[in-house]
RNA sequence: GCGGGUGUGGCGAAAUGGUAGACGCAGCAGACUCAAAAUCUGCCGACCAUAAAUCAUAUGGGUUCGAGUCCCAUCACCCGCACCA
């Protein structure tokens, strides 16, 4: 028989998808799992060798779980809106809508010539409106609830691609598309309340299934803080000043108050302050700094302070000063904090630098040298003086505020509302109208899909407008509630949106009256296992833990977190070693593996190179390796002709059989194959197998390299119909009695090293071991002349002689 | 700065506290061949002519009969967050 992978692999892949083997089946009696792989952005540059990996894992499963009897639903789709389809049809002047549908049918075919084992009657486009029809009215079902709102504020902005991003889109300030600088405009935009799930989406952590560093990441994200809220009085005023802080046992050390350049404050008091040039110059200056200069460049502390305005602090009574600085973001806590110099380095560097008192009031450190922020206690505090337990002199402090009226306790978190629209053509139109007797409403549900209307350009229009502005058909509409004249909201949604309850459309894609079947979401949901990228941690699994949860909350679907368990798939890097990309001219095609190796090659090679969640290089001479081995599994056939079962063989065979089952659960797919690699070495020293054991070691190594297999599936005779295929045939099971050893062999060690090999049979009594271990010449000639002070033996491990000169 | 991770041959990597380097790549030698490729067989951490011995899992300590694995410290690299009050 012949490798013969350029006929083999279409052949097999027409016959699955003829005998619709992959198609999922609702509500089935056999057991249902449900495996998930991130859906693709189908960019213009086709699939990747990392896409093969990041879904080669899920496949594996897949195909092993329905080996094993399960109702599998493995579905794929596209998540088709996006910047860089809308990027491109303005260079290339061409409909985003034509591109994407002809991306899509490019992944298409490279999917299928890699031979995953996709659900494709459930497959959908975000970008299609009998999908985004479901978006918007999930979107409208957010509105109704208030968890839209409007507000304006400072948002981040991406100037290159001339669009507001969610903070997620913009991490390390830069833009997550382009990766240039974001800036931050004050503008009126859309936001989802996402910061009302924060402590769901913590909590919602402790149910399932993720790897600790995910969980860890979506934890520091969320970035939850317990602390106080507390009121300074503005002196001479009747307004106060309200601060965040997490240590409000510290008041008493309070020396001035800074307040983020963008504070309200300093406009209603503008008459008030007599150095205003100076405090609106800081301001200016400030606002031309990109967030990436004011979080990470600028470790110097600048700032101006406010002449002829004050605080008091209302614990200690005294006057205090106040300050401007950047080091103080109006995007956390209330954009204005109490200063405690002598324990908050910060605070400290500042004062130093402008000349302010620094009061100590936790004893442990030296304040003429840094901030203190250890532990110790109290001091110069009043009645907390004597206070050594954090905990006891925060809650005597917050006890007194709330007795004085002028504090209380809050929660503060790091991640923001959800920034939700993008001033762009290619994506979900936001169904709300803009009426000026109503306000804003939403667009009814009959009136779904809010479809995208054609236009000539697809340019962002000036000062951020979407170019759907431009179009008056759209715009102008009448108000669902008065019927009077009103204008539709302009632009769309972002680019997380679609993805955001994908999985859920799975279970049910082609429904027209409902996002999905309840029964059918019942069946299903939720996801048994989902593979996916590190870089989508803080993104795409937080926007969509968060819609769903939200669905759960009105009774739309009946888990409350959508994946039982997520994993995650290391990089593959160019042969370099170096991140792949196009400028660098290192990435490798998968249809060019295709092409030279065949997709079985492909496939067992991306699982073989290394650990799977370890980023590894690629190497065309080790991907040679696997076909090589894929040729040895293929000459198998010819020496499968032994008539009576080898007992060393099956021993082997149950052994791998075990390894297999085991490493495929653990996703250790290195080791699974290597294990099978190893079997196959022992069978060419045997000389010959049986049929049997072919077939056996052919099924473990089918959801690897599922055509060569099913095609010595076929020629073994066991496919007489044409369709009892080896990828749907039963997983094998190992034999216990088999895998017990007849021969163990142990090292024999002197102090602990290595001298010799001993062997026995397992039923050896440990005088036996003990005396065979003597009697080697190796270690006996390590005994001779010394003093025998321990012989330690573990049975089945290691036998040790412990001597003294 | 905080959080997480990694460090083992020429390379990708294996090793429930128990024979370090499975499996693969590359390399070397041999067989087949007119020859080459492919294939097959053998070798393949360092030192060494060879064997033995010795050394060897980033570095330095420790626990243990025994440490790549556990503990402490240090160094290097990678990832995430970051003036978060």
């Amino acid at each position: 028989m012949k490798f013969d992978y350029k006929n083999i692999e279409p052949k097999w892949q027409k016959a699955w998808a003829d005998a619709k083997i992959f198609e999922a089946v609702d509500f089935d009696s056999r057991p249902k799992w449900y495996g998930l792989v991130e859906f693709p952005y189908p960019s213009g540059a086709g699939m990747h060798v990392g896409h093969i990996k990041a879904y080669s894992s899920v496949e594996v499963l897949s195909r092993k779980r329905r080996m094993q009897g399960y109702n599998v639903l493995f579905p794929i789709g596209f998540d088709s809106f996006g910047l860089p389809a809308e990027n491109y049809a303005i260079k290339t002047n061409t409909h985003p809508h034509i591109i994407t549908e002809k991306n899509i049918a490019h992944f298409s075919d490279q999917l299928k010539q890699a031979g995953f084992s996709f659900d494709w009657s459930r497959e959908f486009a975000t970008s299609r409106a009998d999908y985004y029809k479901w978006t918007q009215w999930i979107f409208l079902k957010l509105f109704e609830k208030g968890l839209v709102f409007r507000s304006k504020t400072l948002v981040n902005y991406c100037p290159q691609c001339k669009v507001v991003l969610s903070n997620e889109d913009s991490q390390g300030g830069k833009c997550d598309v382009c990766h240039s600088d974001v800036v931050q405009l004050s503008k009126d935009v859309w936001f989802l309340r996402i910061t009302d799930y924060a402590d769901r989406l913590l909590d919602g952590l402790n149910d399932v299934d993720y790897p600790d560093s995910v969980k860890q990441q979506e934890v520091s994200w969320i970035g939850r803080s317990t602390g106080a809220f507390v009121n300074f009085k503005v002196a001479g005023t009747d307004d106060n000043l309200e601060i965040y802080t997490t240590r409000c046992d510290t008041l008493y050390g309070v020396t001035f108050m800074v307040v983020a350049p963008e504070h309200p404050i300093l406009d209603k008091y503008k008459a008030q302050i007599s150095n205003w040039d100076k405090v609106e110059a800081y301001r200016e200056e400030c606002a031309k700094k990109s967030e990436f200069e004011r979080t990470q460049l600028v470790k110097d502390k600048t700032g101006v302070k406010i002449d002829g305005l004050t605080a008091i602090n209302p614990i200690t009574g005294k006057e205090i000063p106040l300050f401007i600085a950047d080091y103080v973001m109006m995007g956390y806590g209330t954009g204005a904090i109490m200063a405690v110099p002598a324990h908050d380095q910060r605070d400290y560097d500042f004062a130093k630098a402008f000349g302010v008192d620094i009061i100590e009031v936790i004893k442990g450190g030296d304040i003429t040298k840094e901030a203190y922020t250890g532990d110790g206690e109290m001091i110069n505090s009043g009645f907390l003086d004597g206070f050594t337990n954090k905990k006891d002199s925060i809650a005597k402090m917050l006890e007194k505020l709330e007795e004085m009226g002028i504090g209380h306790k809050g929660v503060q978190y790091k991640m923001k509302d959800w920034a939700f629209n993008r001033q762009r053509y290619w994506g979900e139109p936001i169904p709300l109208i803009h009426c000026p007797e109503c306000g804003t409403v939403g667009v009814p549900e009959s009136e779904l899909p809010l479809t995208l209307p054609d236009v000539e350009n697809f340019e962002p229009g000036q000062e951020g407008k979407s170019p759907l502005a431009e179009i008056e058909s759209f715009v102008n509409c009448k108000c669902p509630k008065c019927g009077g004249a009103a204008k539709r909201e302009t632009d769309t949604m972002p680019q997380w949106a679609g993805s955001s309850w994908y999985f859920l459309r799975f279970c049910d894609a082609n429904n027209a009256e409902a996002f999905a079947d309840k029964k059918k979401l019942e069946y299903w949901m939720p996801v048994d296992h989902y593979n996916g990228g590190m870089e989508h941690v803080t993104r795409h699994l937080l926007y969509s833990r968060f819609w769903h949860q939200f669905l759960y909350d009105i009774g739309e679907v009946n888990t409350p977190e959508p994946y039982a368990k997520r994993t995650y798939q290391g990089l593959i890097l160019g042969p370099d070693g170096e991140k792949m990309s196009k400028s660098k001219g290192n990435v490798v095609d998968p249809l060019d593996i295709v092409e030279k190796y065949g997709a079985d090659t492909l496939r067992t090679y991306v699982m073989f190179m290394g650990d799977y969640t370890s980023a590894t290089p690629w190497s065309d001479e080790a991907t040679r390796g696997c076909k090589r081995f894929l040729e040895r599994v293929v000459g198998l056939v010819d020496i499968a002709t032994a008539t009576a079962e080898d007992a060393d063989i099956e021993n082997k065979l149950h052994k791998t059989i075990k390894k297999v089952s085991e490493d495929i659960e653990n996703m250790k797919f290195n080791t699974a194959i290597a294990a099978m690699m190893a079997l196959i070495n022992d069978f060419y020293k045997a000389g010959s197998i049986t049929k049997s054991d072919l077939e056996i070691f052919i099924k473990l190594l089918s959801p690897f390299a599922p055509h060569i297999t099913e095609e010595i599936w076929e020629t073994l005779g066991n496919n007489p119909d044409g369709k009892t295929f080896c990828t749907m045939s039963a997983w094998p099971t190992y034999d216990e009695s088999k895998i017990q050893d007849s021969k163990l062999k142990i090292g024999v060690q002197v102090n602990g090293k290595v001298r010799g090999v001993i062997e026995f049979s397992p039923d050896a009594s440990k005088e036996e071991v003990i005396a065979l271990g003597k009697a080697d010449e190796k270690v006996a000639s390590f005994l001779e002349g010394k003093e025998l002070v321990k012989e330690i033996y573990v049975p089945g491990k290691i036998l040790n002689f412990v001597v003294k000169n």
